[in-house]
DNA sequence: TTGAAAGCGTTACCAG
DNA sequence: CTGGTAACGCTTTCAA
């Protein structure tokens, strides 16, 4: 006994029964003490709780899952991560889901399609709820889940399938960047977007286009193809190869990472942002911030994005037939350095 | 009967039991049958094998647990993932994982330090095995795991710990970025490195010094406090501060994301780079190839890295007795414009 | 206020 | 080849 090294040692599993031994109780006792049911006295609670503290006890998540309870994982799905924004809300979701005691399993990443594998894990682990971040995947696994009862909550895309979402006012926040534009005196505009249509995508593409063709200004519309940092290169590449005369005063990217594509391609073509062109993205991803880059665009509140949905999933897991709902978020102008005042 | 709509409705749930009651035979049966135990006879395999797919049977991967068998998770712990070498690691593990059947929980993200939550989601999970990517926090969580008989494995770090470990050769790696350079004709040499010392970038300075110095060259070390962009940054602008005289011919940072970094701001200063200073990272992220960087790298071959992991964890969530192991792999040299050759 | 026992879904050991 | 039974660790009636 004087030379054993009892911490390093993996010792027997500490389980109820462990500590209801040692305290001469019933298990059941120790599961309601350490779990805060009322009916249990303050004395047995303290010497329960304090044996607990001492021999190190960690209730099994998955033996309790199993006995009917909830297994505390959700499921994630992400989007084509080689956009950063879909990054960031992976950071909050991982910090935020911590904080409530849940635990992130990742379900699907990227930007392929759900595969079988998805379906499986989904069933398996008895996810408590899921959380989906993609503009594509999403209906997918809204009907699977939705066929096992777990409740969905969608982040950065709106639905009308059976699941609660959260996003940014994609139309409301393009509408403001095109009214931006107009007061700061541009007249003729560009759209670059993308071939892959996500409702967020498409949304953003209409807001900005209402108020420019109410106010009698035409858009043109440039796809880059893919929404990544190579298709907004390529479109502009396309408007930089335009003709003087149709070069316009302003581009708007649907995506902060196309936007910086944009960028790239017209002062590698010696055009200069903002001097001869201005250029706005959406999102507010970190590059934007960059000196280099300094992009004007509409910030995401992610932070309150991502709290806002988990309010939504936790509801729904504790509720299931809780009606869904939809959640619009403001976004929030940011003018840096990609933007200039036209002279009328 | 007519009208139900069986499909969508949830039905019981469909357990070993649902179908050893209508197969007519006992659980044992049932379990061993679809676990392709070699003891069942071909009839009765094939009974319970349709009556599964019928009833879309689908095992319940807690109980299985339970049971005694393996949870099939993972535990991962990412580092900064501001740097995109972890994001491309994480989107490498989350496929190479699905295919072997296994399912990455998140345990931790971001640069931050190990939290309680942390150990707590090791313990309560029962995850087979852990894979650490960061440069950091690999101590506290291969304790944890040591503690627990949990394996580990850490991916592009190397441990005296007990944990096995897969990485670039970045001792070799970086020296071969130095001899190129001297091939190519440099003669004065700036290594930006960052003050917060991983054991990658630490062994990537050493490499980087040894062969130049065993040259006869002299090489300044400059820090850009962070290993961020950010950090890179700061340092390009140290460096573009030099006097004439004293400013170098070749800088090499010791990661891709410093590097681009210090290419913007030395541009930004009107330094070109490769015709006034060569620039060399570390990683091959993707944004090194975008045509307004073209960064030269040392590539680092994420796929086999995580193949290699997963081998190693798997092997030893198989026989937990395996001695820890260290791999090392080459990088390959990509050249591509930020280099030049220089007269002699 | 507490205990005994059943059950969650699976696998494994021991019989037959 | 197959069936019974125990066990995994916890929660939850039902009793006392």
């Amino acid at each position: 006994m004087g030379f054993s090294d009892i911490a390093a040692l993996p010792r027997d599993k500490v389980t109820v029964v462990t500590i209801a031994r040692r305290a001469g109780v019933s298990s059941s006792t120790v599961s309601r003490a350490l779990n805060g049911d009322p009916r249990i006295s303050d004395g047995t609670r303290a010497r329960i709780t304090a044996l607990a503290v001492e021999l190190g006890y960690m209730p099994d998540a998955l033996a309790r899952t199993l006995s009917g309870g909830r297994s505390g994982l959700i499921g994630l799905v992400l989007g084509p991560v080689e956009n950063p924004f879909y990054i960031s809300l992976l950071q909050e979701i991982v910090s935020q889901a911590a904080l409530r005691g849940l635990r992130p399993l990742i379900l699907h990443l990227g930007g392929g399609s759900v595969e079988d594998e998805t379906a499986h894990a989904l069933r398996q682990y008895r996810v408590d709820g899921c959380l989906v971040t993609s503009a594509h995947l999403s209906s997918d696994i809204a009907d699977l889940c939705g066929q096992r009862g777990v409740p969905v909550v969608m982040l950065n895309r709106v639905t009308r399938l059976r699941a609660s979402s959260v996003s940014c006012d994609n139309l409301e926040g393009a509408g403001e960047v095109a009214r931006f534009l107009m007061a700061e005196g541009h007249r003729r505009f560009v759209l670059v977007g993308a071939d892959t249509a996500s409702s967020t995508a498409l949304e953003r593409e209409e807001g900005f286009r209402r108020p420019l063709e109410e106010s009698g200004f035409s858009v043109t519309r440039i796809s880059g193809g893919v929404s990544s940092w190579a298709g907004g290169f390529r479109a502009g590449e396309h408007i930089a190869a335009l003709p003087e005369e149709e070069r316009p005063q302003a581009v708007f990217a649907v995506s902060d990472i196309m936007a910086l594509g944009v960028m790239d391609a017209l002062r590698r073509r010696g055009i200069g942002v903002p001097e001869e062109i201005s250029v706005v993205g959406f999102d507010d991803i970190a590059e934007s911030a960059r000196p280099t880059y300094g992009l004007t665009t509409m910030s995401q509140p992610v932070g309150t994005m991502v709290q806002r949905g988990l309010d939504l999933l936790l509801a729904r897991i504790a509720n299931p037939n809780l009606p869904d709902e939809v959640t619009l978020l403001r976004g929030k102008l940011v003018v840096r350095d990609s933007t200039r005042q036209r002279m009328v």
